[in-house]
DNA sequence: CCGTTAACCTGAGAGC
DNA sequence: TGCTCTCAGGTTAACG
């Protein structure tokens, strides 16, 4: 479920919550997700010092030492609870928020001080890599250059890289390696902050309307990072609150309310775009 | 090579 | 209550 500003959330809270720490221990009771976990996954990790924990694009990277790295990428619903050992604090540290411990798809616990981090991921389309050196995780990587808040993603690489695609610019900008980072729900708000329909094929984009997508995209995702993310189901932060982007949606879950743009008098429409829920208003995108 | 579709999974919520 | 149906913030193999 997280996008890129969700997954930053996510981050700020890890590196309050387990920087400088050890993992003690690593218990797998279900290694099937999205990709299966690699060989040798718990031994890997034990023993480690957490040194940091970044985020590129939707991964969450933790460092440890001799440049050795773990990635997490969330998928739809994969979601970190923290766990302190007297079971009567268990509920309320959480990445994710359910209204109680899960009970059901605990896949990964890990132990790390006095409390333990559980991966919980009821669909199971989140999954881990083991990286063994800078060079590996560089590599990983390179296809998802440019992220949509990196220098790169600019007008200069919409010019050159949008004139000989056919296909539609919102398709486009969930594809993670044409921009990453960016997600179902921010580019239909994007596409409205730049007054562009959904539809509109790639190569018919003007400049004008590359500028705004850059311009866009990052006041868009760096305002939601702002907000704490949007919770539109169960999505929380460390604390236990819920981000605040979702109130300040323009055209996502709106469909059939009116447009909030200024003198538009349009209304929200849902359409069906490469098999994911699409909205815009028809009047002021074009 | 490019673009589109279906598949991977489970649970929440709507409608009847 | 309970059943059925649709939908969900992601990724990618397979297809034409």
């Amino acid at each position: 479920m997280p996008e890129l500003p969700e997954v930053e959330i996510v981050k700020q809270s890890l590196i309050k919550k387990v920087r400088g720490h050890k993992i003690n221990e690593v218990r797998v009771f279900n290694k099937n997700l999205r990709f299966k976990l690699q060989n040798g996954f718990e031994k890997f990790l034990k023993n480690q010092k957490i040194l940091n924990i970044s985020r590129k694009s939707k991964y969450i990277i933790f460092h440890f030492q001799k440049e050795k790295f773990c990635l997490m990428h969330l998928g739809m619903s994969g979601t970190l609870h923290v766990i302190n050992k007297k079971k009567k604090l268990f509920t309320n540290l959480s990445f994710y928020h359910s209204k109680s411990l899960p009970k059901k798809h605990n896949h990964i616990e890990f132990y790390i001080s006095n409390f333990k981090l559980v991966y919980n991921d009821p669909r199971r389309f989140g999954f881990f890599r083991l990286i063994k050196s800078k060079k590996e995780l560089r590599n990983y990587f390179k296809p998802y250059e440019p992220e949509a808040l990196d220098k790169g993603f600019n007008i200069n690489y919409l010019n050159q890289k949008l004139k000989n695609k056919t296909k539609n610019i919102k398709n486009l900008l969930i594809d993670q390696y044409f921009v990453s980072g960016i997600g179902n729900i921010y580019a239909s708000e994007i596409l409205h902050y730049s007054k562009i329909n959904p539809n509109k094929k790639a190569l018919k984009i003007k400049f004008k309307e590359m500028k705004n997508i850059v311009k866009f995209t990052n006041f868009v995702l760096k305002k939601a990072i702002k907000k704490g993310g949007s919770s539109i189901r169960n999505f929380k932060n460390l604390k236990g609150t819920d981000g605040n982007f979702q109130k300040e949606f323009k055209v996502y879950n709106r469909e059939k309310q009116k447009c909030l743009r200024e003198k538009c008098n349009g209304v929200i429409k849902k359409v069906i775009i490469g098999n994911r829920s699409t909205f815009y208003c028809n009047i002021c995108q074009k």
